[in-house]
DNA sequence: ACAATATACCTCGCCTGTCAATGTATATTA
DNA sequence: TAATATACATTGACAGGCGAGGTATATTGT
């Protein structure tokens, strides 16, 4: 079972910025993360979740800098901004209106 | 306060279909109903509301018939069907899903 | 030795749902 | 008689998700 894309849409963001609001991460392993949370039953498309790091970046809510491994495939880390925990304040606490409202309505 | 397109995107047909299986309705009445679950906080963008219309008649989960009122204007009325019974029923298990992948996630 | 898999990144272009803007028509109320 | 409420509908722009495709390094199995 996945979830349908209309359903996480707009979700994205807030769940790569919680992840960001405990650690410093990069891509893939965020990835894994989720994957881990939900006992495997999500996954990121990685094209989403790329795309996301682009518009983050671009609205100053997280910023991005090279890992320094001599091993293995380079890493792209990314540490989450003021600006970005004030987002996700925000879009949590529309998440719970919303989901109040969605559950009255359906 | 309003909700974030992308937070209601994906609900929009649940919530038509969980009024339909009330009763027969029509787009304005089914407008205002969801204005008056929601305290007015929430309203369905005609645009929106119109399209979904089409798409779920289209997909055969509604079936329409113009009303016979003779005064005032005229209103198209929606059935939910069988098939539109089962999507209802689909879509609100993977909301109650989602929601919990949510919580967990952000 | 070499293929397969895992790690790790990235972009392009399509698809779909939302919505602002705009339009039509009738009935009621100020 | 102007404004508002009721009631429908379409068009085109926009944005996010994602399939498909691509690059590069390290490890593991045969």
């Amino acid at each position: 079972m996945s979830i349908a894309s209309d359903l996480i849409r707009g979700h994205t963001d807030t769940i790569i910025l919680a992840h960001l609001i405990e650690k410093d991460s990069y891509g893939y392993e965020i990835n894994r993360t989720i994957q881990e949370k939900t006992g495997n039953v999500f996954e990121m498309k990685e094209a989403t979740l790329y795309t996301a790091f682009r518009r983050l970046e671009q609205a100053g809510c997280i910023t991005s800098y090279w890992g320094d491994e001599n091993t293995g495939a380079r890493r792209r880390y990314y540490s989450i901004t003021a600006e970005g925990r004030k987002t996700y304040k925000n879009n949590k606490a529309e998440w719970e209106t919303t989901k109040e409202l969605i559950d009255r309505l359906i």
